[in-house]
DNA sequence: GTTCGCTGCCACATATTGCAACATCAGTGC
DNA sequence: GCACTGATGTTGCAATATGTGGCAGCGAAC
């Protein structure tokens, strides 16, 4: 029979909305039928709530319920040894593009926490990062000021991210960026696994005298959804192996340098 | 009628990963008899959970249950301190007095690092701190945000600190914040090495609603320089052992409660 | 009255789980 | 080193919970 008689007012959908995505927020997960039992409504109900935020983007469905959203990227541990030879030569041709004194942009991510580890010979550099271990290594380093860019912690990228640190990267004058990115497409652009990435990206091109994309192997001809702001601005993409003439063709179309390290 | 199950509630799967996860990174290891016992599931059912995390590279399977790779065991870390034991004494003195869903305000230091390795039983957690290692630690902590705050990094705490840090955590409203020390001077009170601590730290008690401070024997008689503004309005010190009673009578008169863990 | 959106019910598809039988593993005593 | 033993891991299968799509009832808006 249907709920209608003597009961208080049926929540509405919005309110329903509203409660799941507090519960989220508070468990990190929820289920179909506890959400039934709370609001008084039949399962398909429910799930066609969940469907809903699903398709806006603001949660994931898994069987029985619901859990809050996270883009699934290898973990950083894991992704730290794969092709550790190449990120390391990435890091030396990196390095080669500093000179003492300079005020060095470092993203998040493997291959530029390798370039942390080959910048440590040069003098008196201020480094600005959002890398949690990026920001510990080189604050041990003699003759650096390093700058850590506040907001709201990543794991998977053991990094800040987010609104404030967008505002805090604006404040800095960058003599030179090196930003990592989810993939080298086979038009020869890079793209990048979430909005808030690419988004922070682009905009640290346009802010730095210099911006060069580091990008091992194991990142050509992938493709991830998000095309990064301003790429053809960028001066350099720093890889560590041939990629396809097509793609060296269309990336020099495009404008950035692209420089194969050794 | 009311669509309510009167089934016994199963975990859901997200929730049984997060558990996992967190108690992984709370001990280090977890057995397949213990978390089936926990979940009230079978133990194909935790080995299939196993199994899965361990594909997406997040922990490693051995015989009886799984261990997590990376080495940021908290045991080591903090054992290799002085004073360890005292120092997780009072971390979980000061775990106790947080409530789930709570906005936690962690200060730098070695004894702020031990609370932030009590309080991973905790759920819902807001995590606000300046200290690299403490966002490290706890942003792989499932059902916890972690908030970096930002500035130029002081080597010796491995933190944040200056401006911008004072700047980021006006931001917050904190529920509680745990506070370091330079010393507890004879009149019982919290003292700091420099200005800009003493400051930070203020500030950060008129910001949270209970502030407290934490310190080691440790620093029990030490002298240093500068005086913490609005110490009488903390709520309480926490130590791990007793101070001399003349030290104690001072405090009281102050103000702050003083908690002794044992 | 009609249309439209939301909801619940139903039948059927799919996913997850527990059980049971069997294979392996890590100790233990000899 | 070897056999024994209890615990743990694996696999196939059946039971059950959950997901999906169609359809009809009920109000609200027009």
């Amino acid at each position: 029979m249907s709920p209608v008689s003597h009961l208080p007012a049926r929540a509405l959908a919005p309110r329903r909305h509203d409660e799941i995505l507090r519960r989220l927020g508070a468990q990190g997960s929820v289920s179909v039928a506890e959400l039934a039992g709370f609001f008084e409504v039949s399962r398909e109900t429910i799930r066609r709530d969940l469907k809903l935020l699903s398709d806006q983007g603001r949660l994931g469905i898994v069987h029985g319920g619901a859990a809050r959203f996270e883009p699934s990227e290898p973990a950083m541990s894991l992704r730290s040894q794969e092709n550790a030879g190449g990120k390391a030569a990435i890091g030396r041709a990196a390095a080669g593009l500093v000179r003492d004194g300079m005020v060095v942009f470092l993203d998040s991510g493997t291959t530029t926490l390798a370039i942390a580890h080959a910048i440590t010979d040069l003098r008196d550099l201020t480094i600005c990062t959002a890398s949690l271990k990026i920001a510990l290594h080189l604050c041990h380093v003699p003759g650096m000021r390093v700058h850590m860019l506040g907001g709201e912690v990543d794991p998977s990228e053991e990094a800040a991210s987010g609104i404030d640190t967008l505002d805090a990267m604006a404040r800095f004058r960058v003599d030179i960026a090196f930003l990592g990115g989810g993939a080298l497409s086979p038009d020869g652009e890079v793209t990048d696994f979430t909005r808030a990435g690419a988004e922070q990206r682009g905009r640290m091109i346009g802010l730095a005298g210099k911006a060069y994309f580091v990008l091992d192997r194991s990142k050509f001809g992938k493709l991830t959804p998000l095309r990064i702001p301003n790429f053809e601005r960028a001066a350099g993409v720093i890889v560590d192996a041939d990629p396809e003439p097509a793609l060296v063709e269309a990336l020099s179309q495009k404008g950035p340098e692209l420089i194969v390290a050794a």
